[in-house]
DNA sequence: TTGCTCCTCACGTCACGTGAGGTGGC
DNA sequence: TTGCTCCTCACGTCACGTGAGGTGGC
């Protein structure tokens, strides 16, 4: 396609003749987009078939390839093919209303990644600093079970992960960490064994409720979260996946707390409903 | 699933068995999605198989419920299901990179996002002053016509918009939007014929060269606009939609312009290349 | 004859939603 | 027997990209 007159000789007119032919290649580069992409709109009838070459070729007028520019312009703009067709055929008024959903709904989609991107940055503040839960000096088996268990808690709706993450705070608190080490690695030894003698599992159990009832008293949390839907759930992953000796552990601890929290809603007079 | 204890007689053990089965629609649902999403986990390898019950029900286990909450975790956050088995056996480190990662993507959506925005906010902006275009004095023809090629100039790369629109808003001028208003409508009424007369032809192009060059010596435009690519595809638009009467005006026009400039550089010493 | 552009199928993409058709436990 | 949940195919979605296989003009 030149800018220079080809007149022909055999079809006298006015007007030069401007015959020059556009193709699909010519069409698509002109309008920001590929052959392929002007066969697709043919074929869901976003664009008009035009004639052909005897070889089979697309002709295509300026007239079609102004379409294209305006199908390019709407795409572009974010809007989805099969609205174009519409959009294409009304007038100022409604067509401006159009355009005024499709900013509103990539309003929309732009919150949507904003709320994507705040996951995201939740996501790396958790992974960052839980040395509790990250720490290396505990076993494989015990870091990947306390991490499920911080995922089950911030995964689920029970328990926020503000309140999870107080906790957490709490227990790496100067004052309560050393003892939190202290029975945790006792408490992870048992990691082997099936059975533990009565009196070290009383020992341990008491020593673990001990420390319970401090963070109890620290932060104000009642014992009731043993109530929670969540807690069912980590139970289970405890029986699925505790050592026999943890287990038992674990049970004399539920019920010293149980006894006391019972002894004290008594002597409260206060009930736990 | 209760909080409840069902100690099973046949099999002693220390701890309760906590032995609830959890059912895909339990997983989905404690995990914010459904079962369907939990097979197509399946199906692409992302979430292992699971044991099944005698009448084919799949039986998850709380880590199985674990891993769940971790993909919807990430996919929740933009991220890719083929990306996230990769990123759940990653440590610390390297799954924050990941993150970063994601994040970095998720802004470069951001940005996509704003930029289609901007686009609607430039569609809204031309469909909605364009007087001179949008006109209802007009025919139906006519402003098609003008609407295709206020199209071809602003979606092409040849001509920015703003040039486009300084033009059209000092044809809008009011010193000069009668004038403009006057020979077009002369020019729109040979829509329907096929030859004019040389005088009539030659007067109302000499009209429209005047009123061009008016706007040349306003605007500091120069007629080399006539080499651009796109002016091409206008005047073969013209020849594809234009009356005969209308073609022939505009090849005087295009004549008379063409050799008052030739004049005019000649005048100067200067050439156009 | 080789290279280039065009053409027509037709599969693949992404994360499931949605029937269709069938089964097991209340 | 009816209703509910689960199961396995398998198609549809969105806008093309990407070969596969073939043809016409230089």
């Amino acid at each position: 396609m030149t800018n220079s007159y080809e007149p022909q000789a055999d079809q006298p007119s006015e007007s030069p003749a401007m015959d020059a032919v556009l193709r699909s290649h010519d069409v698509a580069e002109l309008a920001g987009t590929t052959p392929r992409a002007l066969r697709h709109y043919h074929a869901i009838g976003l664009l008009p078939e035009v004639p052909r070459d005897p070889n089979g070729y697309r002709r295509y007028s300026v007239s079609d390839l102004v379409r294209v520019l305006r199908i390019r312009q709407l795409a572009d703009s974010g809007m989805p093919l099969r609205s174009i067709a519409n959009a294409l055929e009304r007038d100022g008024q409604s067509y401006d209303e159009l355009l005024a959903e499709l900013d509103a709904r990539l309003q929309d989609q732009a919150k949507h990644i904003d709320t994507q991107r705040q996951l995201v940055a939740e996501l790396r503040r958790a992974s960052a600093h839980n040395p509790w839960i990250e720490s290396t000096e505990r076993s494989t088996a015990t870091r990947n079970f306390d991490q499920d268990v911080w995922t089950l808690v911030t995964g689920t709706d029970d328990i926020g992960a503000d309140t999870a993450s107080a906790l957490l705070d709490t227990i790496q608190d100067e004052s309560l960490a050393e003892e939190a080490g202290n029975w945790y690695r006792e408490f992870e030894e048992l990691e082997s064994y099936t059975h533990l003698d009565h009196a070290s599992a009383e020992r341990l159990a008491h020593r673990i409720a001990d420390f319970a009832a401090t963070v109890v008293a620290i932060t104000g949390l009642t014992p009731t979260a043993g109530e929670l839907p969540v807690m069912a759930l980590i139970e289970q992953m405890q029986s699925e996946r505790l050592s026999g000796a943890q287990k038992d552990v674990w049970q004399r601890f539920l019920s010293i707390v149980d006894q006391r929290w019972e002894t004290r809603a008594d002597h409260e007079g206060g009930s736990r409903e």
